[in-house]
DNA sequence: TTTCTTGCAAACACTTTGCATGCGG
DNA sequence: CCGCATGCAAAGTGTTTGCAAGAAA
């Protein structure tokens, strides 16, 4: 998973792939890291605080290599905004249909489902998405005050 | 789930929500019935054979119209090209990553897991999507035999 | 007749591509 | 210095919206 490499790690990972280590990408390895599920959006305005020249051209360039590496997945929505996660391991993404907030959940369930699923078809899944929509408590709690109009975003 | 609905059981849920049992929407109903998890493209084309002034802009409103009332699920991918899934049932869609086929897959263990995550989280999810990537039969033979260039979809 | 629906054209939002400049190794 | 990477501008793609004409009830 993304969030135990080092940068020099990463900089390996990269190097012995052939890609070269910019900072831009090293960059938006951070970003990645200290955010939770973020769309290419999120992270291009986090990154023009600290470096104002980059382009949401580089953002797609550089998750779309990410993406090759395996060191992150993109989730697509229905709403055509991708989100991205660096946690590749079996989880589930529990997502709020109110905020758009996604926490990773991980469950013995999964690992067990995942077995199963390998004996089902004969061979081994390649990779796998599961979602799973629940209000989430803050959510819940503005709604139980009255304080927000439910919209439902990601589904 | 859709495909047990009869034709006037369809009407029926949509004038219970004040819609109109038009023809368009009796046609994209079928044709959702008979194709498995189509693209909105898909959807249009099927339809211009038997319906030649429909327009793209009337599947969107349909499709949208029909999740609205729980009759199908929207897939979002990152290709921003969404499915249309008739299986509104705990289910796995298992993808193809070369053809972009997808099968739903019922599993025992979905079920175990929706009743574990809704101890977990302490609430009901209202909805999932669980989906499983693995290439197909039909996808591995031409593999074998050399005849398809491998190229990801739906990923 | 009344209200909802259709479908054209135009607008949209996110993402991708072409290409000249720039920088890492 | 070589070759990949960046970022601007423009194009592309699936989807949505405004609105006048048309159809269902």
């Amino acid at each position: 998973m993304l969030k135990f490499f080092s940068e020099d790690e990463f900089i390996q990972i990269l190097r012995k792939h052939g890609y070269k280590a910019t900072p831009q990408r090293l960059t938006i390895f951070e970003v990645l890291k200290s955010k939770d599920h973020p769309s290419a959006e999120e992270i291009y305005e986090a990154i023009k605080k600290r470096f104002p020249s980059i382009s949401l051209t580089t953002i797609y360039q550089t998750l779309h290599l990410f993406s090759e590496l395996g060191i992150i997945n993109e989730l697509g929505f229905s709403d055509n905004r991708s989100r991205f996660d660096t946690n590749t391991n079996p989880h589930i993404n529990v997502i709020c249909p109110v905020c758009g907030k996604i926490s990773d959940l991980e469950d013995e369930l999964v690992v067990e489902l995942w077995d199963s699923l390998e004996k089902k078809l004969g061979k081994k899944p390649i990779k796998h998405r599961f979602d799973v929509y629940a209000i989430c408590d803050t959510c819940e709690n503005k709604i139980q005050a009255g304080r927000v109009r439910i919209e439902v975003k990601n589904i």
